[in-house]
DNA sequence: CTCCAGGCGCCTT
DNA sequence: AAGGCGCATGGA
């Protein structure tokens, strides 16, 4: 589901076809979302020329980062915390059965649902929300939705701004701190410098760059934005992906 | 049974 | 400013 569309992609050599439940004039919204205009070969080209770096790449090569809806991805991180991929995905399915809206789909396939409006998502009750499995994150989610709702943070304006605004924007919502932040600034907004430190890639910069000694975060942090380029955080989707696979 | 999973918020030093 | 701990839930 992209936006309110019903979308199979697959992948055909060099090409991708894409297939829609409804006839769709224009294909901008597409390749807004799969970012086509990106030259990928002339962003690695500014990583840093080290040995973590080839590997990751190599490992990691055609890797492209998406171009998410901003409430979309805002509010499936905010249900990330201390949960497993699987698990999110178990969530944010629930929640768009739930409440979100029926999309066409074609004939055959199984009903699918959009992603719910922050304003609908703060008309729900605690309980409706935690019936969605979330646990403890129900009650930043339904926080979040109410300030996105109520334009106490306006998410169509964090474009707008510089990085250093827009996370500051965003750490005001309940539930999100610099991690789930910089997650958004860099999937829904684009902000090539937002560098997410999580587990995962905090142990890829120990490993790779301190010699597995245990590092701040204050420190990773300065480390990832002087050490990585203009497209930092494409860097950090190559490392992210490389340790993962490698399970370091 | 215990441990832990793409953190955050709050309470201690 | 920095470090520790609890928080729901489900699977290994």
């Amino acid at each position: 589901m992209i936006d309110k569309r019903w979308v199979r992609l697959t992948a055909l050599g060099e090409t991708i076809l894409a297939e829609t439940a409804e006839a769709t004039g224009n294909v901008a919204w597409l390749e807004s979302y799969l970012q086509l205009g990106v030259d990928l070969p002339r962003i690695v080209e500014t990583f840093p020329d080290d040995e973590p770096m080839r590997r990751a790449v190599k490992a990691c090569f055609g890797l492209r980062l998406l171009r998410q809806d901003p409430w979309e991805c805002l509010a499936s991180f905010i249900l990330s915390s201390t949960k497993q991929i699987v698990q999110i995905q178990q969530i944010v399915a629930m929640l768009c059965q739930r409440f979100g809206e029926p999309v066409v789909v074609p004939p055959g396939y199984s009903p699918g649902y959009s992603f719910p409006a922050a304003k609908r998502l703060c008309d729900c009750t605690e309980a409706e929300l935690r019936a969605c499995k979330m646990g403890f994150r129900a009650a930043y989610l339904k926080g979040a939705a109410e300030m996105i709702a109520s334009s106490a943070v306006e998410l169509s304006k964090l474009s707008e701004l510089g990085i250093g605004a827009a996370r500051e924007s965003l750490l005001q919502l309940p539930g999100v701190g610099r991690k789930i932040a910089d997650c958004v600034l860099l999937f829904a907004y684009g902000f090539p410098k937002a560098f997410p430190i999580d587990v995962w890639v905090m142990k890829a910069l120990r490993k790779l760059y301190f010699r597995g000694r245990r590092v701040p975060l204050r420190r990773l942090q300065r480390f990832s934005g002087e050490h990585f380029g203009p497209f930092s955080g494409y860097a950090q989707q190559y490392l992210f992906h490389y340790v993962r696979r490698n399970s370091l």
